[in-house]
Parts: structure tokens; sequence; C-alpha cells
DNA sequence: AAGATCTATCTTTTT
DNA sequence: GATAGATCTT
């Protein structure tokens, strides 16, 4: 099928053409906000493909984050229906891109790991840190900011530093943690890009093209990465903008964009026509613009900028749910409607008051299968499961204080050492998984039988009162599971495998179905509501009406205390009034009832044209007033509650050693909660009982 | 075991 | 520039 490219593409500018058309050996194109960046580089590929032939298979297409990945892919799907999952095996980020080729492309032999090994998050790498450093008596100083360390301090080693800084024993740990990682035959985020970066460059496999997304977000492992991909005659198309550089507090380095122009020699095009926002916003937002000539407006003035003063955040919240109603009486849909703010704090008041005003919202929080326990702990049997060498594992499914066999750690690390498991039926199942015939084959089996298999209705515990919806989650999890097998055609343990590698990577969104069948969507939130984020998380996003909140001196920007940052708070305000398309309202408020942050408002509002703003005092009546003082009490008293269940929530979590209580009738059982009166047990085969303490028929031990 | 000293965190969060 | 937390010192 050939499309017709002079109607597909007479939409394109001639900047956006001229980058499209461009067959540099090395090309980057410096895409001002809203230029039409993604647009850009979907023409590309489909141009690199229908025009020039170049196999989809031939490209490998980079991102930073999944989202942008699906995005990609999705848009493509949209002009491409037919586009198979095996075309866009080289799409995604960087880091998925090196899981399948060291799956798939190239010989792992060499470096001590083979094909069938599991990938781990930092938190993981850095129990498994913990780990080495007990057992082989290692002293490592500030173990509670382990990963921290870990992840900061292994490039200076890397590049043969001689020790850490704190003159300890993390440089002789970097080392036997390797050791163990091979041994257990797993592999961190920052192993993917560096194993498959040296293989790659003894030259076994190099794709024709490298088209790379949001350039300016990514790290020197990842510039390492793409410099070891491209081959001879692989050229290199990246886009980006240093404008929107609001992540370097993470480690990213100076200005990526520039670097890898630098590195590549690249030529540099640039996409200057913003198609999203007003004029008005756009000259705003030119003011903050610390790298190119200017953004150019593609539409009308537009209404000003409107700044607002309220006189605390309470008020805010209220001035904002009635505002947001008479935009959505006015035909405005809530969707298109979002509230930022530089804090995540920010958001519970205002969520709080939003909902009792009855206006649709969501605030933007990624919840992964990992936030919710018993799936966590779910997905712990199947990693051990699928790779019987990841001892760490095995413990930690085995000894979950909550689910499965509820031992102690140390004799669940006993059993896996003595691979003893007579008696301990879940420890057997998972060792035996992978020797279960039938699931080898591309026979997929029933989500049930999984179930079954592992005994999960016991180790769920029956007579938890979680039980039900514990029992639910887990069997869709499996489901997918067995979806994602089935799709695959490669039958049940290799199909897990895969699946538990990919959740490591991109955690599992438990709403959607499988990120490459059914994109769309996901990385917006589902149904028309008002969406409520921080600065950060308005990247990449666009709406008609923008409020950006607590406009106050001392929040945005943020107090900070290096020139750096002073710029990135800068970028990070540019980011979030160039989200708005139509409406760009910024407020303050006299009361911020927060130590360190000042009722006077931004100097960020001094350096906007005058011209374009309008000044709005706001006033309360004080009829109104009594309302809602009324109102602000309840919503306190709520906010209040919820930080109180939360802190008992987490109490008992924090105290990860499990205690153990006993009873003369129901016997040895996990301790619940304990106050000054009560205790609450749990037993095995009697569920949860709760006894007074002054009877004493209950004693609690340590481990 | 108390007291002195060092270190990171104030905020944002992806893989 | 204050503070919490870990570590070192006595």
């Amino acid at each position: 099928m050939k499309t017709d490219f002079k109607e597909e593409w007479k939409h394109l500018n001639q900047y956006q053409m001229e980058a499209v058309l461009d067959e540099s050996p090395a090309c980057v194109v410096n895409a001002n906000v809203g230029s039409g960046k993604t647009t850009v580089l979907i023409a590309k590929i489909l141009y690199l493909h229908y025009e020039k032939s170049v196999p989809l298979e031939d490209m490998v297409v980079l991102t930073f984050t999944n989202k942008a990945a699906d995005e990609i892919i999705s848009r493509l799907r949209k002009k491409e229906p037919g586009l198979s999952r095996e075309q866009v095996m080289g799409f995604g980020t960087f880091h998925s891109a090196a899981l399948h080729l060291l799956k798939h492309q190239l010989s792992l032999e060499q470096t001590g790991w083979n094909r069938e090994f599991t990938v781990i998050s930092p938190d993981e790498e850095a129990d498994l840190a913990a780990e080495v450093i007990a057992e082989q008596k290692l002293t490592v100083r500030y173990k509670n900011r382990l990963k921290k360390r870990l992840e900061q301090e292994y490039p200076g080693y890397v590049r043969g530093k001689e020790s850490s800084r704190y003159r300890d024993d993390l440089f002789r740990l970097f080392p036997l943690l390797e050791e163990e990682k091979k041994r257990q035959n797993k592999m961190s985020f920052s192993d993917l890009l560096r194993v498959s970066a040296v293989l790659l460059r003894a030259g076994e496999w190099h794709p024709q093209w490298m088209i790379v997304d949001e350039v300016q977000d990514s790290d020197a492992q990842q510039i390492e990465f793409l410099e070891a991909l491209k081959g001879k005659d692989t050229r290199l198309f990246a886009v980006g903008d240093p404008n929107q550089v609001i992540y370097s507090w993470r480690g990213t380095g100076e200005n990526m964009f520039y670097l890898l122009k630098h590195r590549f020699a690249a030529k540099e095009l640039s996409l200057p026509v913003n198609y999203r926002s007003s004029a008005s916003i756009l000259e705003a937002a030119n003011r903050f613009l610390q790298s190119g000539a200017g953004i150019q407006s593609s539409r009308g003035a537009g209404g000003k900028i409107v700044v607002k003063n309220h006189y605390d955040p309470f008020q805010e919240a209220e001035y904002l749910a009635g505002r947001i109603r008479a935009l959505h009486d006015a035909g405005r849909a809530y969707g298109e409607i979002a509230v930022f703010y530089r804090l995540q704090k920010q958001a519970e008041l205002l969520k709080k008051v939003l909902e009792r005003q009855r206006i649709p919202c969501e605030v933007s929080v990624r919840k992964t299968v990992r936030d919710i326990p018993v799936l966590n702990w779910l997905i712990k049997v199947l990693r051990f499961s699928v790779n019987p060498a990841d001892g760490q594992m095995g413990m930690e499914a085995l000894a979950d204080p909550q689910y499965g066999e509820t031992r102690t750690r140390a004799k669940a690390k006993k059993i896996i050492r003595e691979q003893k498991w007579d008696n301990v039926l879940l420890y057997q199942r998972m060792l035996e998984f992978q020797d279960q015939e039938a699931w080898k084959k591309d026979t997929v089996p029933k989500a049930a039988e999984i179930f079954a298999y592992f005994g999960l209705r016991e180790a769920l515990h029956p007579t938890a009162s979680a039980y039900q919806e514990d029992e639910k989650l887990v069997l869709r999890l499996l489901e997918r599971i067995c979806g994602y097998s089935r799709e695959k055609g490669c039958g049940l343990i290799e199909g897990t495998r895969e699946f538990v590698n990919q959740s490591a990577l991109y955690g599992v969104n438990l709403l959607s179905a499988d990120r490459d069948m059914d994109s769309a969507g996901i990385e917006n939130f589902p149904g028309d509501t008002v969406k409520l984020m921080t600065l950060h998380a308005s990247k990449g996003l666009e709406f008609e009406t923008v409020f950006l909140i607590g406009m106050n001196q001392g929040l945005i920007p943020l107090h900070s205390q290096s020139f750096e940052q002073e710029e990135e708070e800068r970028r990070l305000f540019f980011v979030g009034i160039t989200r708005a398309k139509d409406e760009l309202e910024l407020s303050y408020y006299t009361n911020p009832g927060e130590p360190g942050i000042s009722g006077e408002y931004s100097r960020y509002l001094r350096m906007l044209p005058p011209h374009l703003l309008e000044w709005e005092e706001l006033r309360s009546e004080g009829e109104k007033r009594s309302n809602l003082q009324q109102l602000r009490r309840e919503v306190q008293e709520q906010i209040r509650e919820k930080k109180e269940q939360e802190q008992k929530e987490q109490e008992p979590q924090k105290n990860t050693a499990v205690k153990y209580a006993r009873h003369p009738k129901y016997g040895a059982g996990i301790l619940v909660s304990e106050d000054e009166m009560m205790v609450e047990v749990e037993f095995e085969g009697y569920g949860r009982k709760q006894f007074l303490k002054a009877f004493g028929e209950v004693t609690v031990e340590g481990e």
C-alpha cells in the first residue's frame, strides 16, 4: 500500500518538510514548544518507510519515557492500521530497545549473563547490594541512601576513579555486586544500556536509521548507547527542545541537545512555528526562552493572561471550583481544563474542594502493580519461578509478611540455600514452574489453572478481609500474562519471563489493555475530568484552559540554591505556560500558610510584559465568607483524618520485622496491629482475631 | 551512651 | 540556613 505523500503532507510547513526530507548522516532538530515535533517524527518514519523503502525493522526509534513511545506507536498505527508488533520492535525507550537487543540480537555468551536474564529495578538492586554488604562484611556508609549512592557513584567507578568520596568499601562492592547479579542472572537498568553498548561496539548489528525523540532529556549513558548503536552507514535523526530541560536535577548533565549535536557532528535544523498557543501566551513565553531566536506564532492574539490574587489556598480552590463550573457551563469540556502547581502537596486541598463542589477531577499519579501489595508479591513469585537463580526474589516471595508462607527472612534464606522444598508447597511450585512441559509449548492455560498451580488460594489467606479483592487482582494480572503469552505465541513460561521484565521497565498499568495493542488514551486519564498535576507532569500535554496556582515568591520559583537550579525553575515555568492553548490564568495567595513561602507574588509575574496581563483582585463578600468557614473546617478535618490514616497504614509496613503472637487455642499467628488495649492477630485457618491485652491469652514474640 | 561531626534534604521523578 | 539522620568520637 502506497500513501499519496502530496496529499499526506500538504499540512507540513517548510521547516517541518525540510526536516522530514533531510538525509544528512546526522541531523538534530531544534523543535520549539508546540511546533509539531511528533508530527515530524511520524512523517519522517513514514517517509523513510514508503519513499525510501527503509523497512521499519531497520529503524530504531528511541524515546525517553514509555508514554512517549506509546504515543508514537499509536499515532503510527492510526496512519498504518496493519502495523504488526514485530515491525515496531525497535520502537521504545532506550532501555526497552537495549532489552530487546540483548534478548534477540546480540550474543550474551561472554558477558556472564545468559538470555534468560530478568530485569531488576533500582530498589531491588539496592536490596541485593545490602545482602552482599552483609555477607562480605563490607563497610559501606550511609546505607539508608544506598540506592542513591549506587546510582551516583557508579559512573565514577566505571571511569576508573580510585575510591568513593567517603573512603569506604563502596568501590569494592561494585565488582562483587556485578558478580552476584551475574550469578542470579539479573540486570539493572544501567546494565541493560552498558552491556548492550559494549556488545554493539563489537559490531554485531546496526540499524539503518536511529530516530530519537526528546533528546534533551537523555543522559551520558544513553548518548553512549547511541554511539555504540551507530554503524558506518547508520543515520541519526534526533528531535528535542533545549528550552524544555526540566529534569537535569536527576543527573542529566548540561544541555544534552548540543552535546549530541557536537558528538555526531550533526546538522541543526529548527521548527520555529508554534501551533498550539495564542499569540499573547507565546509572547509571554518568549520572555522565558533561554535559547533560540524566539517562537513564531501562528494564531490570533487571544485574550489577556489573567493574574488573580486570593486570600489563601483554600479560597483559591473555592474560586477555581466556581470558575471551572462556569467554563464547563459555557461549553468547555472538563478534560480541556488543567490546574498546575509546583508541589505535589498542593494537590490535596485542591482535590478535596473540587470534589466537594462536584467537579470531576483527577490528580495525575502513576499507579503500577508495585503499589498494590498483593501484586507486588505475585510478581516476586513469578520472577523467581522464571529465574530460579534469583535467590533474592525467592527469599522475598517466601518471606512476605502478608502473603504466601510468611516465614522470617532468615528461614526463607535457609530454605533457598539448602533447597529444602519438602513441605513448602509454594517453593516447590516455583522451582518446578519451568519444568511444566505443557506450558513450554504454545498452549497457554487459563489464569485459574496457574492460580491453582501455585496454591494461591491458600497463599492469599482466604479468611483475610482483603481476600476477595486480592483474588480478583491476582486473576486479572494472570489473565493478562496469559493473554500476552498467547498473543506472542511463545508459551506461558517464555511469555511470563518477558512480561516480568517488561513490568520492571514499564510498570504495569492495570486499567489499560496491552500497551502495544491499545495504547491510545493511556497517556491521559480516561473520562472527561479536570486534570490536576505538578508543573513537571504537565510536560508534553496541552489544554485549552490552564490555571497555574501558587505564583508566590518562594514557590514559583521554588527557593533554589544555585544558578543552574534557578535556570531550571524558569524553564519549568516556561513549560507550564506553554501548555495553554487559549486561556491562561496565574494566581497567588496573600496568605500561603506555609513557612518559607511569602505572600508576595512571584517575580516571574514582573518579568512578563505588562500589556499582556490583566490583574484582578478578588474580594470575598461577608455572607459567602461564613459559608466558607464551615466548608474550610470540614475539608481541613477530612485532610487531617486522611493523614492520620495514612500514617497508620504506613507504620506496620515500616516495621519490616514481622512480629508473631501465640494463642493457646489458635496457635501461632502474625501480629496485625497492637495498641495499649488490644492486639489483632491473623491465624492461619482462623483469620483475624482481636484480643484484649488484659486477658493475657496472647503472647507477642519478637522474631 | 551521650555528644560531636558529617551529610543530605528542603521540591520535581523516569528507566 | 535550618534540620534530621547517620556515623564517629569520647
